[in-house]
DNA sequence: TATGAATGAGTGTTCATTCAT
DNA sequence: GATGAATGAACACTCATTCAT
């Protein structure tokens, strides 16, 4: 009974699939390094293909990004929608997302990691990100005022704070590139936790 | 009284002017997308000549990463020579320096981001700094064992906390790209001392 | 009482409206410069379409040449049908005649000339070009004579004399392209005839 | 006793190799489609060779224009100081000349046209002709001007005089490509000068 | 018949490497 | 040792043609 997929719905597949492709590539070689033939190949489908459906390399480069960017957005932007109970215990649970969702997306957090290491050389996917990052910041300050007042993190500018974590989280995959045994993931969640307050023992562990 | 210099002088103040447009051009441009030529202009030495002291592109990337990496290793390899006080303040000293050094050394530390992105297609250099990072660590995990017994820093595998560390300085460079003003970097020193231990009010920025 | 075209009609309609986006078209930026798909889109039909009505991009070209050439053929085979009066008042309504005709005819005109430009590219257009200058000079040859003869044109080799005049009418829309003033134009049409024999004062614009 | 070529003469000769095969392709396929590959075979160089010489396809299309247009332009522009006589027997000289020219430089001439045919696609080049022309006809107004006070030429808009001229020599090329025997080229000649006043019985072939 | 997605051959350009001077 | 011309492999992108719907 499944019916024959429509036109629409096969090109949307074919999409997926050369975009799929790409990041994986892109994270693996970098832009420079991956000829779109590679991706055509990775895709499965013909080179010429590939043109069809992103304009250029750049294109491509740019979708690669900025699509994974907008599916991730909610876990950073809807906090005190998504996670529950006392500041403290929205963080963590926070964190625990954010690191569930890096460790699984190791290709995508590496393209941003290209990104943000070449600024001048992507203009406006920086600014993707750095806007990205205001967001973030603005939405967590409140949260980190409201746990600075229950004394339950440090009296430390909430920016900075907010800052400090983004940079942990976004160095680990730097530095830890295969080692990620689940208890090493979850320990590290503790240590992200403590830029923001005191952690009592096994806090951070608790979900 | 100043002597001429000697021919060998010259050539190492020559390879020196080579290696220093690479790092810089290298780290802003990435491997793949600086050409030979552009640094060769940049070093103010013919194209040509690039090739009498690095025998190939590759080589030269490797000595721009392999050379600065060197002059970097005594401040974390030399923990307990270099820095003095209680663990506590060790580590405050320690994280200061590596701090001052990063803030500073904007490309290598972008390098050093390229190969760690792209672990496969730098397998040498990639080994390297893994060296580098178990080096460090088996340095510091001893003064961490020994701050826990102090009751300075906190109950957690001294492994990881180091690891959090190299990710927190890490990730620094690459979430704030321009806007180190002092009084950041000297306040992200306070956010590192927290992945060892609790810091009282004031302690990271005595220096 | 309009009746609804047939579908016979449509056909024919479409077909000419992609001939006509493809002279103008190729005369713009010749036959490797111009994508099919401009073409389609210039006609206001779909890519695919232009190939139901022309089997290759070559095919479209010829045709785009050959279907006006017949168009012009008349002003140039029917000579004595066509223009009236004595010899050099035949040859100065022809005259006139062409130049109207290719003053507004750039487009085609252009064509003509790129398939000139290259005898080896074109064989069979150029072919039917050489063809098209063999029957004029054939058809206008008697009159020639007949004009020398009642010694109103010069005494030169007849077949000369029309192939002077061809390449002067085609050298024109090479030389002037944009600033055909009607003066201009009229003006020309006497020193053309001045190709064929003297001209008394006015004679070649008295129409 | 011949001396070594020096190596700036025997990059100039290169160059010339290069320039050559592209007046000569370009000429024979039109810009479009003459692979730089196909010039670099026909000078005998490599491919990448071409663009040392040349920074793009483009750039050696111009010097394939604009090189041999320079050295044309002295028999176009010192007319007085190369042609002797009378107005009628400068100009018949410079006929002469010109006709000569053009039929031994038959690839230029297609070049000329390939542009003169798409004033939109090559506007700098177009512009150089354009300006070619004026000059030309800046020159030759006076001599004109000179002849018909004398009752040489006739009495019709010196300009148009000239630009009828330029007509008739940048058609010939087009209508006739390959049977330029000596006689037809002489012949054509006169036609030329009966652009500009009328020709006693065999004067335009004197010389 | 009309459409436009799929294909892959073709080509301008870049650039690391070699090497003659 | 220093130079920069020569080389050709590699790659992004275009586009005529095919063909499934």
């Amino acid at each position: 009974m499944a019916a024959a997929l429509s036109v629409e719905e096969k090109k949307k597949r074919k999409r997926a699939l050369i975009l799929q492709a790409a990041v994986k590539l892109f994270s693996e070689n970098g832009f420079a390094e991956t000829p779109i033939a590679a991706i055509a190949k990775e895709a499965g489908v013909s080179f010429g293909t590939v043109f069809t459906y992103f304009e250029t390399k750049e294109t491509l480069f740019h979708s690669a990004i900025l699509e994974p960017l907008e599916e991730i957005k909610p876990y950073f932007y809807e906090i005190e929608e998504r996670y529950s109970g006392n500041p403290m215990e929205i963080i963590s649970e926070m964190i625990h997302c954010h690191v569930e969702l890096f460790s699984k997306r190791k290709d995508f957090l590496r393209l941003i990691q290209q990104v943000l290491a070449r600024p001048d050389r992507y203009p406006d996917l920086f600014q993707e990100l750095d806007d990205f990052v205001t967001v973030f910041i603005d939405r967590i300050v409140p949260l980190i005022i409201q746990g600075q007042k229950r004394g339950l993190f440090y009296q430390e500018s909430p920016p900075l704070i907010a800052q400090s974590y983004l940079s942990l989280i976004n160095g680990m995959r730097l530095t830890f590139v295969d080692e990620y045994t689940n208890l090493f993931w979850m320990d590290m969640r503790i240590q992200a936790l403590r830029l923001f307050g005191p952690v009592s023992n096994g806090e951070g562990t608790k979900r």
